[in-house]
Parts: C-alpha cells; structure tokens; sequence
DNA sequence: AGTGCGACCCGAACGC
DNA sequence: TGCGTTCGGGTCGCAC
C-alpha cells in the first residue's frame, strides 16, 4: 500500500536507475492502465528519456523532454529494473526497455494502478494532479488551514484524513497512526477537532511521514519499492494492523473497527 | 456542495 | 483437503 513514504522511496531509488536513459521501445499487456491514449502512448515514449522524477501526492511524476508521465501505484503497483532478457513475470503489465538493454517493470497484481501520459502543458489542468491538497512538511499546512478544512465537515475525522485534497498523500496506515499521535478517536466528526489537535495532525504527520522516508517506507504484505528495497517503517507502527495488540502508551488492547468501509486501528484509552 | 457507495482487481484469508 | 466466498485498498464517477 503505498502512501507518500513508499512512493518518495520509489522516486528516489528510480532517479538513480534510470535518468536520461533512452527509451527503446515500450510494450503495455495490460491497456486498461493507460488512461491516455493507448495508440500513441508507446510511440510518444520510444526515443525520448526521463530527465527527472517528481512527485506530487502520491503521483508518480516521471518527466521526459516534452511530457510527463503520472504514475500511480495505488495499492500494490512497483517498479523494477531488470536486464532485458529475463522474461515477463505474470504481473508486469508495462516494460519499458531502455538502449542499455535494461528494462523498467511495472508490477502489479491488482492491476489497479494507472499511468497517464500527457502533454508537459496539460499538467496544470489534470485534475489529478491539481486537486491534491497540502502535503506533510510543506509550511502552509497549518493548524488554521485543516480548521478551515474541517469546519463543515461532519464525516468523521478519520474520512476526512484520508481525502487527498484536503492533506496530500496520507493514507490508511499513517492516518491510523496520525490520529494515534495526535490522541484523537478517529470517529470524531472532522468540524469538532480542535487547534491543538489540529496542531498535533500538522507535527505528527510530518514527523511520521519524515521519518517513514528516511526508513524507506513501509512494508505491508509483500510492498517493496524498486530493486527490492524493504521498507522498515513497520517495525514503527504503533496501530495499525495491530488489533489486539497492547497500546505502546497505556497497554489497552488496540481496536479495529470499519470507518467509512476502511480498517481503522486506535487505542479507545488514548484516543479519546 | 457534501456525502455515500459501487466499480475496478485478484491473492490471501476465511468458512464449511 | 478442497472448494467457494469474502475482504481489502485509493480513486473516480455517479446517485442522492
């Protein structure tokens, strides 16, 4: 499940594979996930190279001479650079080969990741792209713009974490462990969060978020990011997926219960 | 406008 | 053991 963390990770580790490499030649199995035009999306791609790696969100933001190509991994989605003789795993449904016979892999087993190929003037308009809130760490996400944010919002605060225009790039498992930070239930409707809480979802998500980077992500069920880097954020955790589990704070067992269809993971006790 | 929910997928976990 | 069923997870689009 990547969120921001794992996905930073992928950028990283890909800017270091494959930057201005020249592409050769790209094969789709699976056209779904294109989103673009799936006649010309090869033929755009065949001769140009990456020249950098953004991110916005948990987009994937691979720029090339004349074009970005957004990427998202949703829950399962990896890439990994392999020689170009090793053959097509079942789940690789985008292969692009590079002229160093190397090739770039797009895994995935859910198959519900996308890419989007589009003109670098059209970035401005992609509502994917446009939409996404404020991100952990950036200085206007302050106290005042989630009270603003939250002011008429009556779902609770939970569902509302996880809305990518609001905070960009939090997921499920960092918002179990935001909220867990921040001491706040995650069924409390959004509009009655206070400052200080407020205060504690701005310094916990960028501590939390700062500091899943810097351990590459998280590894949940079988997530790695390119070239098998692990994640090691799990062994952070403090809620999620730990239901039964004794709270790190007080020791209560830790609840799991569906908010809005998604498994949220807190300590009743803390998290009042 | 805000909210709720199904669709998209398929491996894993679960139930019998 | 082996089969069938359910679940999960981010985002979009549609219905209310």
């Amino acid at each position: 499940m990547p969120e921001i963390a794992e996905v930073e990770t992928v950028r990283n580790t890909l800017k270091k594979q494959i930057l201005n490499k020249k592409i050769q030649d790209v094969t789709v199995f699976y056209q779904p996930m294109i989103e673009s035009d799936i006649n010309t999306f090869a033929r755009d791609l065949i001769g140009k190279s990456f020249i950098d790696i953004k991110r916005r969100g948990k987009w994937l933001i691979f720029e090339l001479e004349d074009k970005y190509l957004l990427s998202h991994l949703r829950m399962e989605g990896k890439f990994f650079l392999k020689p170009k003789e090793e053959p097509k795993e079942k789940h690789e449904h985008v292969i692009i080969t590079f002229t160093d016979n190397t090739t770039l892999r797009y895994h995935d087993t859910r198959k519900f990741g996308r890419m989007n190929l589009i003109n670098k003037e059209d970035l401005a308009t992609t509502a994917s792209i446009v939409k996404q809130g404020l991100e952990p760490g950036d200085k206007n996400l302050t106290n005042s713009y989630l009270l603003a944010k939250f002011k008429n919002k009556k779902l609770p605060i939970k569902t509302v974490l996880l809305d990518q225009t609001i905070i960009s790039g939090l997921g499920n498992i960092y918002v179990n462990e935001v909220l867990f930070y921040a001491k706040i239930n995650p069924l409390k409707e959004a509009s009655k969060v206070t400052q200080k809480e407020c205060e504690l979802i701005v310094e916990g998500s960028d501590k939390i978020i700062k500091e899943a980077i810097k351990m590459g992500g998280t590894t949940i069920k079988s997530y790695t990011s390119s070239l098998g880097v692990t994640g090691l954020f799990q062994q952070k955790l403090k809620v999620h997926k730990k239901a039964g589990e004794p709270c790190s704070v007080c020791g209560s067992p830790i609840k799991n219960i569906k908010i809005g269809g998604r498994s949220s993971y807190y300590c009743e006790n803390c998290q009042k």
